[in-house]
DNA sequence: GTCTATATAAGGATAGAC
DNA sequence: GTCTATCCTTATATAGAC
């Protein structure tokens, strides 16, 4: 096999895992079916990742390291506003992930993966979550605060809870909601996260 | 073991097997765990129930029937008004769930179950769902169309996506997130679905 | 209705040749 | 870096004694 990028075994193997993964679980996709569908070897698994665990990692690694990134970016740009809006910060973080499940075929996986692991309460993935991205959730939430001052910090962590699930399932749901006829695959997400955006800004307002 | 009521082999079995699901997902609890935490052997799982699929719609059935039910008596009871108000309608949807939550011990457990459903693409268990409760979600559905008459039906079908998703996590955290000290279980949990409800019909009004 | 024992398959992981 | 072959564990399911 040849490492152009984007083809090598290793790569293969992400692709692979993270089709199954949205589609079964993580539990569900076993490291048989996604060595096969990867077109690769068994043992190829755990030469290139150690374990099934370290191998549900890197999936997140991939995406998440560029998805959070770009979220902090936006993120940044919206609090150089002298006037930033609640829809603004929003966008900051739906925008990125709207980008990712438009780049390439497994970008509307990746999203629903995310969902899974919302749902799995497994501690070491959550640590490594937590430990990886939680900062970027943090200065989400600081935003928010700042924004909606009217609100304590109890109510706030409900509201954000509320949205958090509102976003994360309606991304995962983004690959099965048919578009109408004519309208671009690209136009019709764009039109999807506004409506999401709106939603999400009415209740947080109240 | 005698046949007390709650107390037999195969409710013990359904109990265990809500939480280990709850916990681990359909495919990460196995029926060894389940058996395990029931204090029933092995054999047992099959005796009653045939397979491990058909375990998992008991699970859900034991459950479904009776919150599907208050969920439509409370529909039924809000449509009778002369001008029922959209957070009726949520509320008939919410509260049956809120208040299986507090039942006993299984509650907390049953809606991480849900949430675990709503990830999971299985063809049997979706269609399952679909064929014993879909007519639930209909009957709302065409009570939230005749309340929100401005959206067409593809906003509807959206907005409605985004609200069962923000309540199926919302009401799947509940176990999770902290009451204050000196406020009781059920008071904060009322309070919990009165944030969840003004949400929803914050953001589907617009 | 509940038990032990077991059939049979699938799972993750590894050793060692190439 | 990739392969075959295999170890060992766990899985679902069942047969047959009690």
């Amino acid at each position: 096999m040849t490492d152009i990028p984007g083809f090598s075994t290793k790569q293969r193997i992400l692709e692979a895992a993270e089709d199954l993964f949205a589609k079964h679980g993580f539990a569900g996709a076993s490291l048989r079916q996604v060595t096969t569908a990867a077109n690769v070897n068994l043992a190829a698994v755990n030469y290139h990742f150690g374990s099934k665990e370290r191998l549900i990692e890197e999936v997140f690694r991939r995406r998440l390291d560029e998805l959070n990134a770009r979220r902090l970016a936006a993120l940044k740009r919206v609090l150089a506003k002298p006037e930033p809006a609640l829809e603004d910060v929003l966008a900051a973080f739906v925008k990125p992930a709207l980008e990712l499940s438009l780049d390439r075929k497994g970008g509307p996986a990746f999203v629903r993966v995310l969902a899974r692991a919302y749902a799995e309460h497994n501690e070491r993935l959550r640590k490594f979550l937590s430990d990886n991205y939680g900062h970027v959730l943090k200065e989400f939430a600081a935003a928010f605060a700042r924004l909606l001052p009217q609100l304590d910090k109890e109510e706030l962590y409900w509201r954000l809870d509320i949205v958090a699930g509102a976003l994360t399932y309606a991304m995962a749901d983004f690959g099965v909601i048919k578009r109408r006829s004519g309208q671009s695959e690209r136009d019709y997400r764009e039109r999807a996260a506004q409506h999401l955006i709106r939603f999400a800004a009415a209740g947080l307002r109240e």
